[in-house]
DNA sequence: CTATTATTGAAATTGATTTTCATTATCAAT
DNA sequence: ATTGATAATGAAAATCAATTTCAATAATAG
């Protein structure tokens, strides 16, 4: 998992840091989207040092090479979560923020369909269902 | 149009203020959605006395009455444009950023079942659909 | 008209993100 | 292994959006 990330940006002319390292890690073992500032609290604990800019230096980074992805939620517009591979649509429980990704039934025909009607040239869309989890819907709620 | 806002504003105890007629007529007036910065540079072309303060206090409480809404686009998230009733998707254009309501196909059926699948309690979906719309494809591109 | 009180706008504050720059660490080439 | 070019780092300053504070002003009930 972390090998590929590193192997990515290391291909992409980039240096291998104990700091890219940490972040990394972080961003991986995740499930739910991760701002900055919990990236940045989070890697801290083993890696103290670590600055602010890093964390905003390497996750644009991450963006950029399509490892990351910005997520939006109710909480904020400034969250990332790793990129799942194919046409995938987001599940996100508001309340533990738990990402799930699910294979969208093909819509892509009937968004066509009212995109055509409209004389709009569709590019992408965006879908994104909003709830809760098991976990969180059993607990207290 | 503008009658009824105003209306409501003052149904719900606020006072009627030159500063919030103007700034429900640009509102209202805006076929795309607005961040604040803009509302505030086109009404000071007509009341230059006008407060950056106010307008975000003005455009929370039109957010909290319900007749405006938070529209995330890759060019921002602090983006408000007019509700419309009813459930509707946004289909919008990245180039001149103009926002049409359609009518979803019922696709909470399709949604619900994919929730179910997950053991998710679905409460709402975001939908968007981006691209270009007929003018902004036409010229240049 | 007047008194009450919500509203306004300037200025200060906060919080997130970006920029700057001197120091440090990586890695390719010896 | 050592070295040198240069990419990366982190502290501090700068920027930008949004919020809070507060004295002055304006809307509206009576």
């Amino acid at each position: 998992m972390a090998n590929t990330w590193i192997q990515k940006l290391q291909k992409n002319g980039m240096r291998i840091t104990a700091q890219r390292e940490a972040i990394v890690e972080i961003l991986l073992q995740s499930e739910k989207a991760l701002e900055p500032i919990e990236v940045y609290d989070l890697t801290r604990q083993k890696h103290p040092s670590l600055g602010m800019v890093t964390v905003y230096r390497t996750m644009e980074c991450l963006e950029e090479l399509g490892l990351l992805r910005k997520v939006h939620q109710d909480s904020g517009c400034n969250k990332y979560l790793k990129v799942k591979e194919g046409h995938h649509h987001l599940m996100i429980c508001r309340k533990c923020g738990k990402a799930t990704y699910f294979k969208g039934l093909d819509m892509e025909a009937q968004f066509e369909n009212i995109a055509h009607q409209y004389d709009f040239d569709l590019e992408e869309h965006w879908l994104q269902l909003n709830g809760l989890c098991k976990q969180c819907r059993v607990s207290s709620n």
